[in-house]
DNA sequence: ACCTGAACACCGTTCAAGT
DNA sequence: ACCTGAACACCGTTCAAGT
């Protein structure tokens, strides 16, 4: 007889199971409501089953991490200029994080903790070692650039207000508070203050973010 | 007969007198060690006490990042060009946030939390827009900015290593797993391998950080 | 190899009560 | 106004044990 399949069967736990569902959850409640606890039952299973797969606690947040990441699709390196490649290893990196708002806070002290982040760290540095960086610079540049492609995702206007179901309680909220400043004291506050909400342009946002590091990178090179 | 003074003496609890010495135990064992437990017998006082003084715990956070806020020395509006302008508000930001690279991660959401976070948001959104920007711009790019410079205090090499007491003992454990990695692969992360752990110059790195804003924003402004 | 059961030492927070 | 006491519903984790 072979085996049960189907909605009820209980899949052998596994590394690569268990830290997938925890970043769904994570995707859909915050990590907050990640607790090994939660992630058992959610499973099936007793709390401490999953110390047989996880050291502890943040070795499973590795692991989250190391999914996200494993989710990105470099291209092959080629002869064009600095900054197209840049690019081109750039905006792949933001594709895989941002689907995950609510998690992509774990991301910027963990790329060193998983191959694929590896992986990306040692091709951005690469590419500045080759753009005429040295050493020291290349490495603290390309891991400024992977914490500011992540600060785009974490702080997306809106975005992680799809924490807590209530998504436009919590926005109107912020707009009470942000349009009951003094009008003399924050003018400029006030006239952007619908931005800080909501994101008008998802892609202009991102495309903004993305120019402005390369140009960053660029300042640095003709300095 | 005046009212006892000197180390043994229980002040008043206050928001100030709270959030203060929370800052301190969070900048000497890091944020994990900030509960309302400890602070309350750090403080001599029932766990319930802190609850008069702030909603939650998640408020008495907000009063950490007010307090760090609050050491902002912003100067005068000027008729200089906006980048020596905007580089005479990032330094004094960053002068604030550099001596708590434990407590860093706080302050990027929590800037529009508190008067203090409020004026320099004002500040900054202002200065961009009077060199050009449009307003959703303007926030856009105030907001990155803003996180930049937390996002280089969070991740100084080396910084976050004084949460626990065995600095050189993390350092060490580090500098092996990148040793550890194959040449053939990694020769660009090996070669660098040392710049993670250890800053080789706080000031060159924290202003190469500082240029590469000051040049992003150019970027995008002549583009 | 993979998981369970019971227990420990912590959390944040509510609620009613004291002065 | 400011703080206490007792209790609740959670955490992560250790340790010994089962199959």
């Amino acid at each position: 007889m072979a085996p049960r399949t189907g909605t009820a069967t209980r899949e052998r736990l596994s590394r690569e199971s268990i830290a997938e569902g925890a970043l769904e959850l994570a995707d859909r409640e915050g990590l907050d409501a990640v607790t090994i606890r939660r992630l058992a039952t959610d499973n099936s299973v007793t709390p401490m089953a999953l110390y047989w797969h996880f050291k502890d606690k943040d070795a499973l947040l590795d692991g989250i991490a190391e999914r996200i990441y494993s989710d990105v699709r470099l291209p092959g390196a080629d002869q064009r200029t600095w900054d197209i490649q840049l690019r081109a290893i750039l905006e792949p990196i933001l594709a895989a994080v941002r689907p995950h708002p609510l998690v992509s806070e774990l991301l910027a002290e963990r790329v060193m903790k998983s191959i694929p982040g590896l992986i990306l760290s040692e091709r951005a540095i690469g590419l500045l070692r080759s753009a005429g960086f040295s050493p020291a610079e290349a490495s603290q540049i390309a891991a400024f650039l992977l914490c500011s492609i992540i600060t785009l995702v974490t702080s997306e206007p809106g975005a992680r207000e799809k924490a807590g179901e209530d998504v436009d309680a919590i926005t109107r909220a912020k707009r009470a508070q942000l349009e009951s400043l003094d009008p003399k004291l924050f003018p400029n506050l006030l006239e952007a203050a619908e931005f800080f909400l909501v994101c008008e342009d998802e892609d202009s946002y991102y495309a903004r973010g993305i120019d402005f590091l390369i140009e960053g990178v660029r300042g640095l090179l003709t300095a």
